[in-house]
Parts: structure tokens; C-alpha cells; sequence
DNA sequence: ACCTGAACACCGTTCAAGT
DNA sequence: ACCTGAACACCGTTCAAGT
């Protein structure tokens, strides 16, 4: 499989991402150590540091990498529809359906598994999660224009849309709310709750 | 300080409970190991498994401690009032300032710091955290009967509202959500999406 | 119901020396 | 740009022996 030598595969740093996504996404994050990673790789112990500075250097990588996945699964084409609630159901299910799919990811990327220093930063730090954020906030903007929304604070809005669908995301996955059966009639309600308590009241 | 000899301190148990809760609340569970904590509350290493089976059976009880702490912080006299919205808002209020204010001691909470098997017992593990929750049902139980929200399943207008208040918690400790001048304006909006989200249309 | 002290396997990390 | 191999400090956990 392995293009040369026994010594120098292709590309470790990209290998060390990507195994270490699918070690954490089997058996959480909690059971990811490097011994086990490199094992796994074929690399040795010590050729980590070559291309990370330390464990956390590694995880953010690895949540970076995370956070592309989790844009690819929600992006649908929602710059064609002109129709708002479709595109907020459909982002909402892809999102909640990647949580549920993908719990240790999930937990990963939110789970302060690393200690991130955004005190000095001021803003999100992540740039593929500030990407996703940004085009919630455009579509939100967009039902403001178009008269379902009320005008309001934009961001306001849209982070409040994701505080449900992360909330929702983390009760769920964490096993806080039992729900098997009627998963779709939280969905919807969830949904309806927010569409109707932005809507523009006249 | 101590009662009685240097050997046999009254209560060791609830001593590692509260003194671990004080270590974890300054830096994060992370950060805390039994060695550390038996050399804060002045036992030796292995006293501990006198009283826990695990490191994890010692965070289970922690945990527990805590949501009865969040419990004590929320717990508002809802029942007198008849205003619904009055007591949302306080309960949302406290809730969110909760974890603001023990934002290490939140993560572990809800971090799934503990592999806690749900899957068997299918119900909320944790007494003190179904209390809170059956609290919040009973409440949007009421605002039903009053005619405040529609009918629907309480339950899962219950959960919705959790999620709410959950996500905004969790994004707004973890830094992925940088409000600092207008955390009011948010909480009021997602107080005003929800309630008006829930309303009764006619 | 604790203590001391030693031991174990397992970590992340570093380093000297090779290719 | 890796490798091997050894070492370090730090974990959770166990155990034999005391009081």
C-alpha cells in the first residue's frame, strides 16, 4: 500500500489526522494516546513531534479537520433556494445527524478537550467553524430580508439557532434526553419553536 | 481543625467530594488527580478506594454533588407565582449564570468526563439532574394549562427549552460564542423565541 | 478505617544516536 | 524526515504490612 521506502511514507502529518479522526471517532477521545496512534500509523513514537508540538497541537489539528467534515455535511446548496425554512431544516437535521452520527467527534470539537486560550483572541479561533457560523448568520439575514424573520440582531439570531441545535446535539448524544422513538417530533418542534418565535409579529 | 487524632479525620468521603468539587471548579477536571486530592484533604493515595471503587465512580459522585448544587442555584419559589414567563426567565437566568460562573465544574457535568453506560438503563442516570428536569416539565405543564403555551407534548417542549438554555451555556463557556457587552440582549431573545415560539396561536 | 511504602503498567515527552 | 532505544516525571491502581 505504502508508495516507498518502510521508513518515509508519503505524508505522516496528514496520516496522523486522519487515523487519529477515526481512533477517536471508534473509542473517543479519552482513548487516543500516541503510543497507540503511531502504532497504528506505523510510525514511531517519537516522529509526532516532527509535525506537532505536543498532544494538543495534534487534537486541534485533528478537531480543525473535524470541523471540514462537519461543513461538508451540512453545506447543501442553500444560495439557489429562496425558500429559508427548508434551508434551516435541512442544516438543522444535517447537523444534529452528524452529532448522532459522529458522537466522539462531536464531543471533540466542543468538548474543550483542549485547553484554548480565546481570552486574547477575542474570536472564534477556529477558522472552518467561524466559516460555518458566518453562513448561518447570512441565511438568517436573508429571512430577515425576505419578511420571515423580524429585524433583528442578526448574529443575535443565528446564535441563538445554534445554541438549539448544539444543545439539542449534546443532551442527545450524551444520553441526557432518552428519545428513540419521537426524535423527528423533537426535530420539528424544536424547528417550529424557533421559525415561529422569530417570526415578524403584525 | 481536626476533631480527634491525625490518623482517623471524620469524614473522609464527603471530604474528597467537596474538597475534588473545589479543585475541579479552579482547574477543570482535567487537571485533577487522586494524588492531589488526597494530598489536599490529607489521606493517603490509597484511602480513596476505601470509599470508591475508581477514579470514575469518585467523578460519578462528584457530578452528583454538583447538580445538587445546580439544583440549590435554580431552584426558585416557582410554585407560588402564576407568572410562567416570570419564572422561566429567573430559572433560565440562574441556569445559564450557573455555568458561567463554574464553568469547569458545567463541563464536567455534562462533558462526559465518565463513560456512563445509558444504553441499559434507558431513563436519566442521574437522580438530582431527573429531578430538575421533571421540575422544568411540571413548569411547562402549567404554562399549558394556563393557556400560555399550546398544547403539545410537555416533554418535549420541556427538553426543547433544556436545549436552549444548555447550548447557549456550553458555547458560551467554551468560548465559541464571544458575547460580552450583550449577554443580556441574547438571553432575553432566546427567552422571547421560545416563549412566543410556543405560544398559542389563534 | 485508615496509614506507609513499594510496586505495576501506562502515559506524554525528550534525547542521543543512527539512516 | 524519519528511525531505534532508553530515559524521565507523572498517572491510576494494587498490595503487603502496620495501627
Amino acid at each position: 500500500m505504502k508508495n516507498d521506502s518502510t521508513y518515509h511514507h508519503g505524508n505522516l502529518k496528514d496520516s496522523l489526522i486522519e487515523t487519529a479522526l477515526i481512533m477517536v471517532k471508534k473509542n473517543g477521545i479519552k482513548s487516543l494516546t500516541l503510543r497507540d496512534l503511531t502504532k497504528e500509523v506505523g510510525a514511531s513514537r517519537s516522529a509526532i513531534y516532527r509535525h506537532f508540538e505536543s498532544k494538543d497541537t495534534l487534537i486541534k489539528a485533528v478537531i480543525k479537520a473535524a470541523f471540514e467534515k462537519l461543513d461538508n455535511s451540512i453545506s447543501v446548496d442553500i444560495a439557489e433556494s429562496d425558500d429559508e425554512i427548508n434551508s434551516f431544516r435541512k442544516i438543522g437535521i444535517n447537523y444534529i445527524k452528524f452529532a448522532i452520527d459522529n458522537p466522539n467527534i462531536y464531543r471533540m470539537m466542543f468538548g474543550h478537550e483542549v485547553g484554548i486560550q480565546r481570552e486574547e483572541s477575542c474570536d472564534i479561533e477556529n477558522e472552518e467553524e467561524a466559516i460555518g457560523f458566518h453562513k448561518l448568520i447570512a441565511l438568517v439575514q436573508k429571512a430577515q430580508d425576505n419578511g420571515l424573520f423580524k429585524e433583528d440582531n442578526a448574529i443575535l439570531q443565528a446564535t441563538i439557532i445554534w445554541s438549539m441545535m448544539h444543545g439539542l446535539s449534546n443532551l442527545l448524544i450524551d444520553g441526557h434526553v432518552i428519545i428513540k422513538d419521537n426524535l423527528d417530533d423533537l426535530f420539528d418542534l424544536s424547528l417550529s419553536t424557533i421559525i415561529n418565535g422569530m417570526k415578524k409579529t403584525n
